[in-house]
Formats: C-alpha cells, structure tokens, sequence
RNA sequence: AGAGAGGUGUCCGAGUGGUUUAAGGAGCACGCUUGGAAAGCGUGUAUACGGCAACGUAUCGGGGGUUCGAAUCCCUUCCUCUCUGCCA
C-alpha cells in the first residue's frame, strides 16, 4: 500500500513511476490526494466539537460532585446540541476513511529506477544466462512422461481423490519431494535464515495483510465454516508474524524460511505450457524472507538474488535471471528477479524462483515497524524469494538428469536421497 | 464441543460510571551523587491521526451500544487459561 503522504509530496514522479508499471489510471493519485484533504478537514471539525464535549463532560463531573444539579443540566443541553452535530461528521468520516483505503489499495507498488520500461515478458531484461545445456540422450521425454514412465507422480489418481493439478507422489518421487525440500531448507539455514513452520492456513486480516485480500480473493482457497484461507504461499503466514510490530533497529535483518505446501486456485488460468508439473493447485515451495531496514533493501536484494543462483549453481542447472519490465512486475513489488531454468527436453525456460523488493510496500499495510538508532518510528522494508518452488525444480531435474535407462541426481542430493541415482 | 475464569503500557499489576491527566512497582534511558560501581535521589519512558506550534482527537484484545461522561455497564466477536468431552 503506497502512503498518501509520500503522493501528496511526490505527486509526479508518482505518476510517472505508475506509468512504467502500465497502471491505466494515473489521475487516480489526485483523487486520493482530494479524498485525504476532505478526510483531514472532517477530523479537524471533529476534534473541535469533540474537546468541547470532553471539556463540557468533565465539567459537569465537577458540578455533580458539588451538587450543583441545574448548572449540570443547563450544560448537557450544550452538550446534547453538539453530539448532533458530531453524528453526521462521524458518519461523513467513516465513510471517507474507507473511500481513502478502498482507492489507496488500487495503486500497485512504485517501480524502483532499474526496473525496464517494457509491457510485456519478452521485454523482461535477462541480466544474467549461465550453465549449459545437457546433452539428453536419444528419446528424450519431458518430465509428464518420465514420472508415467518411472511412476513418480500419479496425476490421474490425484484427480480422483481431490482434482485435477493435485498431483500424487508416489514412492522414489515422494521420497524426492522430501529430499529436495530438506535441502533447500538446509541450504538456507546454512546461509543465516531461521526456519519456520507456519500454519497453512491464514485469517482475513493477514491475508489482507500481504495484499491477497481484498483483490485476489478468487486466487485462494477458503474454508468458510471458520473463515480461514489456505495459503498461497508461505510468504503469508511468515511475513504476518511481525505484523503491527514495533521492531528494535537492532532486530533487524530479520532472515526466515518456510517450508509449506501452497494451493492455488489458478482461477482463470488456462491453455498452453500447464501440463504436468508446471502449473498445479497444490505444490511445496520454500521460501526466503527478510525484514530490513530501508537503507539496505538494495544491497539484501543482490546477496538474495545471489543465494538463490547459488543453490542453482549446486543443483547443476542452466539458468538465467530476468529482471521483470513494469508490465511484468508483480502487483506489490518494486523490482523482481525470475529466475528460470532451462527444460533441454521441453525446450524451453521454467520459471522456478522469483526474488523481489518490496520496500515499505507490505510493511506499511501491516504495520511492520522498527525504532532507528535516534527513536524515530519508520516502516521495515520487506523482500522474500522462493528458495525454491518445487515442482518446477523437479521437473527441470527430472527431465535434465535423464539418462538412457534412468534418471541421475545432482552431486549435493546424493547424501540426502542415499543413492547416486533417482531411478 | 460444553462449563467457568481471564485479556489494562516494554513487563508485572491496581482500577466496577466523574481530578485516572491509567495508581504503584519493575525494566530501560539520561542526570545528580561516587575514585569507579552498586545503592539512593531526580527526570523521562506507547502508538496513530490532525496542527507551523501550543496543543487537540482516538486507542485498556477487536467491533458495536447505553450515558453529559466508559478501562469500568450492555451486546457481539477473537484469543488465553482451568475443568469436562472428543481426538492423532
């Protein structure tokens, strides 16, 4: 959520910046602008009338005290008087103060100044492109194949017990699930995160929180006997735990890590490039996050980009790394990296992390704040990545370590899965 | 799920309608004192919004209500604890 102060002082620059994330409506920032004036002329009425209640209250303490009845009636006629005035003010301000959040909400984060200009993902900018494409033997198959063929991932079953894009892993490829996440987990607690264990299921006002409400209601998956939502992604739950929080400057980075499963309703989303694991209901991920102070945003950004092209690197994959154009961006970031991994069998790049800048974005929403060395309150930056989103990374693995009668593993699995070979 | 008890500031804790402007204590910060420290004494110590400021307004888990006036009374909701039930 974007502060109306910063607007309010930065009016074009504000226009500009939402202009390069395509948002269609930029005359919006003088309307909120206008509400907020309206909201502050409704406060100043309200407070002057309200002290003079206030006042005329304590007053007629005093008076009842002393027993001076008639001096306390004639001023609760005044007092009387005023609250009819107070009544419509009330109402008027209610109903600004949530006209202000309902318009502020529209506004996507402001893209920080390295993000391009373009529109659409073939105008993503690749910054970086490493590793090389394995030599996969003849008759190579895509991973959808390879589970059927090895038995790793039953979808059909999956279909019956729940629907479709709720895949079954079976045997060897549940026991890869299980491996891959513990060494991401491991991988990430080794680089100074704290793991967490979030629930999976999230309230209202933390899924509004981290901006899935009220917009993307349709996305998430509810269970509405209690009112809880099931989560998207980890992001939800961890990045909630310091919400309306007043952190120390010296807590602060905060460094977390979540493992969870995250369901998606994927509600609209059709057509090509959905088949198999790439896009699926339900699906593990763990995640990074980080609660920063607003000088070191930047700086956090390049050594998370760095950790996950690092775990990459061990898993021994081509990739490459994107920065998003405006059009691309995802609604509350400043600036996103994607991460994609090169499918040699599918001939094409999937997309397997995304690292992104937040700034005060999320923690303003939440109210996620931290008290800097001179005691002044400011809102935490916040940033999170996927340290890595499994079913893509199995598929990639699957589909790159293939051989001629079975599928290798990557040197750092090994130990963890206690074989040299998946199948 | 049923019955009961609770939720007050950084923490403990008093407060059942009106100098509460949330007592008191602890902690923390600064000052005095000291050779230095402890103790002692003094001062300060929530957040948001409005205002150049003085200051004002709101907040005692959340929301709503009664009243001239609510931490206090009423309704509702969430959470914690105890007992009972059920359960891995």
């Amino acid at each position: 959520m974007l502060q109306v102060n910063f607007l309010r002082q930065n009016r074009d620059l504000a226009k500009q910046k939402l202009a390069v994330k395509h948002f269609p409506n930029v005359d919006l920032v003088d309307e909120v602008i206008a509400i907020d004036d309206e909201r502050k002329q409704l406060q100043a009425a309200f407070d002057e009338t309200q002290t003079k209640v206030n006042a005329a209250s304590k007053e007629i303490g005093g008076f009842m005290a002393k027993g001076e009845k008639d001096h306390a009636e004639a001023l609760k006629t005044n007092v009387a008087a005023w609250k009819k005035l107070l009544e419509p003010l009330k109402e008027q301000m209610a109903e600004v103060e949530a006209n202000l959040l309902k318009t502020i909400v529209q506004f996507p984060n402001l893209p920080h100044d390295m993000v391009p200009l373009g529109k659409t993902p073939e105008e993503n900018e690749v910054v970086k492109e490493a590793g090389t494409t394995q030599q996969l033997p003849a008759g190579a198959l895509p991973h959808w194949d390879l589970i059927k063929k090895y038995n790793l991932v039953d979808f059909e079953t999956g279909a019956k017990i729940t629907g479709s894009g709720f895949p079954l892993y079976i045997g060897k490829g549940a026991k890869f699930q299980r491996v891959l996440t513990q060494y991401f987990l491991d991988f990430n607690t080794a680089a100074g995160y704290t793991e967490y264990l979030p629930p999976f299921m999230v309230n209202a006002a933390s899924a509004f929180a981290t901006g899935q409400l009220p917009d993307k209601e349709g996305q998430m998956y509810h269970a509405t006997e209690d009112d809880f939502y099931l989560i998207p992604t980890a992001e939800v739950p961890v990045t909630n735990v310091f919400r309306d929080v007043v952190l120390k400057d010296t807590d602060l980075p905060i460094q977390m890590t979540a493992y969870s499963p995250c369901f998606r309703r994927e509600a609209g989303s059709f057509g090509k490039d959905v088949r198999g694991l790439n896009r699926v209901h339900q699906f593990e991920k763990v995640e990074i996050i980080q609660i920063v102070h607003p000088d070191k945003s930047d700086e956090v950004l390049n050594e998370m980009v760095a950790h996950v092209e690092n775990l990459l690197i061990s898993l021994g994959l081509q990739y490459r790394i994107l920065r998003l154009c405006g059009g691309d961006m995802g609604f509350a970031s400043a600036i996103t990296y994607d991460f994609e991994v090169y499918s040699a069998a599918q001939e094409r790049w999937l997309e397997v992390s995304s690292v992104s800048n937040f700034q005060a974005y999320q923690t303003y929403r939440m109210k996620c704040r931290f008290k800097d060395a001179e005691g002044k309150i400011q809102f935490a930056h916040s940033l999170n990545g996927s340290s890595l989103a499994l079913p893509r990374i199995y598929a990639a693995i699957v589909e790159n370590y293939q051989t001629e009668n079975g599928i290798a593993l990557p040197k750092v699995l090994q130990p963890y899965f206690g074989a040299s070979e998946l199948v």
